[in-house]
DNA sequence: GGTAATCCTTCCAGTTACGGGAAGGTCAAG
DNA sequence: CTTGACCTTCCCGTAACTGGAAGGATTACC
């Protein structure tokens, strides 16, 4: 299989794969024109890529789990270790942004939106009133 | 004021400061030795900068915040649509994040996390049942 | 057999919003 | 006069790619 192939199989763009050759997290052979020759474990693993990453993971959590993936003898446990610390992440970015969007929509409520000057967003942004 | 003072009391480190400078947000004066010499003004877009940067806004719109903020014929209105579109980016993103956390912790409950190699978060991954 | 389109390759640069650290000038205190 | 705390610029590194240039290979078509 050549790039294109299995980028349009795996849905990663042609680049990302290259990109993940590069980081090593795959190993394509080699042609004799120089072309990366695609085996179905490579595909494979691309099609795993994409999916941890579609979950959020980092390129080095990702790493971790392809190699607990491949790894017969792993235990379940450091597996979902990993999953929970992601989730917990994730949990720590959405109250973040839920506090600002707070902080924010308190803001935009009390600005008229109209074509005259003033406005609360600005001086509250000026004065110290858009910390929560 | 030397830019220490400005951090410390901006709450910037010096290096988001001179990186402000860089990129054109603030334009402190200089002395005679080389020296940043910022004004009252200085601090105080600073300070805007900060609490916009801490309310998720990028620095381009940033940028038009304070563009906003020193024109004296502003409308309002344009303020608010800034600040809407910036709740929506995050909409979009809390969104993002909550069908990633759904996702994974179904397959988190589904993995016994012990010593066994069995794990439903890895075959999920590899089979495409990491999708909602 | 020629040529044009579509592949493929590598390499370089840019993105966001800074942070780290080097090399070197300046200033206030003791 | 030296020490330590400042200050300056400059360059590299981050995450995870994306875009594009320059050039080689393959395939399709006439």
């Amino acid at each position: 299989m050549n790039i294109k192939d299995v980028a349009d199989r795996s849905g990663l763009p042609a680049k990302t794969i290259r990109y993940y050759e590069e980081i090593g997290l795959i190993r394509p052979l080699r042609g004799a024109n120089g072309y990366r020759a695609f085996r179905e474990s490579d595909l494979h693993k691309l099609a795993f890529l994409g999916r941890a990453r579609g979950l959020g993971f980092t390129i080095e959590e990702c790493r971790k789990l392809l190699a607990l993936y491949e790894d017969r003898d792993r235990a379940s446990a450091d597996v979902k270790a990993l999953a929970e610390r992601h989730l917990q992440d994730m949990e720590v970015k959405i109250a973040e942004l839920r506090a600002m969007q707070a902080t924010l929509r308190d803001l935009v409520a009390s600005c008229a939106g109209d074509q005259r000057p003033d406005c609360p967003i600005l001086t509250g942004l000026a004065s110290g009133k858009a910390c929560h």
